[in-house]
DNA sequence: ATAACATATCTAAATATTTCGATATGAGGT
DNA sequence: ACCTCATATCGAAATATTTAGATATGTTAT
């Protein structure tokens, strides 16, 4: 298997769990500390923190430390990573079709 | 969980497997039947099927019978989709982010 | 009707992901 | 230094996904 394969899967891992959509969703609003997400959460601490690591691997949240909190916000860069890598791997190329 | 959290997943879920990434992109080629697909893939019958499957059912992915064979290809409205869910779930909604 | 073929479905095993509780780390406050 | 708090990491169990082989379904050709 093609090595960029893995490394793309990574982008999409991070949105295909529940709990990673309602996470995003409450940092669309604005960045949040980890403490405050799980105010809103109904899952441990540790699966949170498992969580915020994948979304941060994927490159669509990013984190910043400030004192014993740490702070989560969508990445305008990763997003739009994302956003565009999901486009090229649906885009149809027609110069090989025609050739089909 | 909210309801339309699983919903979503299901679109993500179709790209986070390197064998369906490793399928569309030879679908991005235009359309293949899955025999065709098969040959140029590692894995069993059975197991192309039920990835045929997830990527239906995602609606990124498009089929059409014809007689015996099972055709596929990118479905163009599945794809803008998957796109514009993908921008609305990393769009950083400005209005609320004043009011935190 | 039967045989050959393409694909789908079923079942069980293999593998990967997710969860929880316990513990570790690291920052601040006393 | 010691305590407390926020978060990360570890290890084991629970759960979900993926695979392979066997079998079922449906189509075409004889």
């Amino acid at each position: 298997m093609e090595k960029l394969y893995k490394e793309h899967t990574k982008v999409f891992k991070a949105l295909c769990d529940e709990e990673r959509l309602h996470i995003l969703e409450m940092l669309r609003n604005g960045e949040k500390c980890a403490c405050k997400l799980l105010e809103n959460m109904d899952i441990g601490q540790s699966s949170l923190s498992y969580h915020m690591k994948i979304l941060v691997e994927s490159g669509i949240v990013e984190s910043r430390q400030d004192g014993k909190w740490t702070y989560y916000k969508i990445s305008k860069q990763g997003s739009k990573y994302a956003i565009s890598l999901m486009r090229e791997l649906t885009a149809i190329n027609n110069i090989s079709e025609k050739e089909n």
